[in-house]
DNA sequence: ATAAATCATGAAAACCTTTACATCATCGGA
DNA sequence: TCCGATGATGTAAAGGTTTTCATGATTTAT
């Protein structure tokens, strides 16, 4: 059904005779550049009002069609004609206007980057490679700072429907609200999520192998003598521990050790739950030699008690973490961690999101990347 | 002098008639929303095509004039109409296209920022502060990482130039080089400097006031009855170095304290930097009892020196940094230090900025908070 | 009762591009 | 010599807003 207008008769208005507007519309040029600007090349620049394609055209002696070719499709225009637009465009210092650009061509060739909290380390180093990708292919992003605020998520969503952004990072682990209701994929605008995976629904995904990464973090740790070893960090509904935590079990499976239940900890992976779960080991008094964190914040919290405990490390006890903080290095003992590829991943998540904008077909839609192991000064071997 | 094409007679085309053109937007309400729409309200989100002023116009029988009102000036329509035309924006799903809007207002409500470093934690914590501001106030936030290489600053001026942001937040200390050699102010986007000032242009600023900062920090160390204070960090041609080594010397010569030009060491405020600080003392034999770093990088460095000499901190050496990183507190002893309120300055740049654009007059065009004296175990009193 | 001010609304211009379609010139081949 | 293909370029139509000016109707002031 189409919606038509009717009007009443008494507002059916005719259109009346403003000469004027043309006529301002044949002055624009000469309002806008002044007398002398032929004259005087190099004050181009000067004009406050920023040329237009039509000046250039005008100044070049051409069709703004003409100008338009000669800047996007340069062998469509004869060399002469096109010598004589570019120095055109060089002596106005025309740019070409991105809105209007925007408008017509319905892209932006703008990125939304929506992430829980912008100030992470974790996701500023991503967001590097994000950048460095992005702007190699003329692309430019923005930044959501969402703070798992969903009426902030779907406030961000405004940049995608309003035309303002043609693609979507995720780095919150779920969809925004805004389109988590919505039954079927078909109408999600081009997504990718990074870092963390969005469960339940199938977006391409671009993070590490955590299931991996923690098996060999576990398997150093059993090369070193190792036996009893914790995992401090157990959240089986978060996807990230989950995965390090099976990957540990591997591990131990693999080595034939067998997990003394007492050694698997509850964390949220923050220093403090580190730090407490620690204290619960004494307080179980089921000991490990080697605690195999989630992350570094968690085992710096665990190094932290041990040290203010008077322990020796790593003599007594070894530590791993997971994720290579920048501060792992500078704790003492340092931290042996497996290093995330933070630039790579940002890099690989941005080029799938670009192929996906091309309407093109990706290798993979989910991108897992190795983590490498960093040996420092918090692991040895057990019992000396 | 106006520029005129003058056509040869030989290419003054006539216009054809080509009525399909017209039939074609006639036809668009039809194509777009396909039959049915008024009978399935719920629906008109499932179209592919996203709903215009226009669509939503002729569901309500106004003019887009009038949808524009409702949205933007809701006092200026009756409340009939406004309530028509709310219901016909709900109906369709209807959302402001941010490119046709930007075009036309010709301002983008986008504002650039343009870092040496987006990785660096200090710069992500101020981030954050911008951020808030921004979004507050409708506006989003671009970032461009310019790795200090001219030829990037330059290429991320063209969402300046092509009115794809509106202003512009500089991090980096100095003019982008696309910018800098401009000879007077008056054709510069609207810009504020923030954490580092821009020298020798009467950039607005917003930072922290590292000088009385710096001699907060000092006069805590003398309040605890040192009188031997190095300065780590001396660097005259830096501006942050320059100005917390005079509020350094500005406390000390308050307190009637000699500065014996041995304790005053050159650093970059690397955490290198720091530690090579340290070994330096003992070379020179003229230990301090004191170190005040320029910045917590450099605090850790010193910090890892003397541990790694074996000397018990604080007992023989206080250490004081500035800026209060995050890991500031994790590393052993924890760091005394001053703190950035890197929120705040996050959030009075922006406002700045903000009240720049709008064209009205600041408040002050230099902004300087203070900074906080966080008291942690890196300083005792000296000689224990 | 009439003139003047106010109110609600519409038509069309303007913002600046890109591109589909059209035109004319030229060149190669028959 | 003529015809078709190719090449260079122009015209005008989108693209979706906001805003100026104009119009009648309604209210207020005289």
């Amino acid at each position: 059904m189409i919606y038509v207008k009717v009007y009443s008769e008494r507002n059916r208005f005719m259109p009346v005779e403003r000469p004027w507007l043309k006529l301002r519309r044949l002055l624009k040029a000469e309002l806008r550049w002044g007398p002398g600007l032929g004259a005087e090349v190099e004050g181009a620049v000067l004009q406050q009002k920023l040329a237009t394609i039509e000046d250039v055209a005008a100044m070049a002696g051409v069709s703004i069609a003409t100008v338009s070719r000669a800047i996007n499709e340069p062998t469509k225009v004869a060399d002469a004609t096109r010598r004589r637009v570019i120095d055109a465009i060089a002596r106005t210092g025309y740019t070409t206007n991105a809105m209007a650009r925007s408008l017509r061509m319905r892209r932006s060739n703008m990125i939304l980057i929506l992430a829980p909290d912008v100030g992470d380390p974790n996701f500023s180093n991503i967001l590097v490679g994000l950048e460095t990708e992005a702007s190699k292919r003329g692309y430019g992003l923005l930044i959501g700072n969402t703070q798992n605020d969903p009426s902030r998520e779907t406030d961000y969503l405004r940049f995608i429907s309003s035309n303002q952004a043609d693609g979507l990072i995720l780095f919150t682990g779920h969809l925004p609200f805004g389109l988590a209701q919505s039954p079927t994929e078909a109408r999600l605008p081009p997504m990718v999520a990074v870092n963390e995976p969005v469960l339940g629904q199938d977006i391409p995904f671009v993070g590490v192998d955590n299931f991996e990464g923690a098996r060999v973090a576990a398997e150093h740790l059993i090369s070193q003598g190792h036996r009893r070893i914790a995992f401090v960090g157990h959240a089986p509904n978060r996807e990230i521990n989950r995965l390090r935590e099976e990957g540990y079990r591997a591990a131990l499976g693999g080595a034939g050790i067998q997990i003394d239940p007492r050694l698997i900890i509850d964390g949220d992976g923050t220093t403090e739950s580190g730090r407490a779960a620690a204290e619960l080991m004494f307080v179980r008094d089921a000991l490990p030699t080697a605690f195999l964190c989630v992350n570094d914040a968690t085992a710096m919290g665990v190094i932290i008690a041990l040290n203010a405990r008077r322990y020796d490390l790593p003599r007594q006890f070894s530590v791993m973490g997971f994720d290579d903080i920048s501060f792992a290095s500078f704790i003492t003992p340092s931290l042996t961690t497996m290093k995330q590829p933070r630039h790579r991943m940002g890099e690989a998540a941005m080029e799938l999101l670009l192929t996906l904008l091309a309407g093109e077909k990706p290798k993979s839609r989910e991108v897992l990347l190795r983590a490498e192991l960093i040996l420092r000064n918090s692991v040895s071997r057990p019992g000396n």
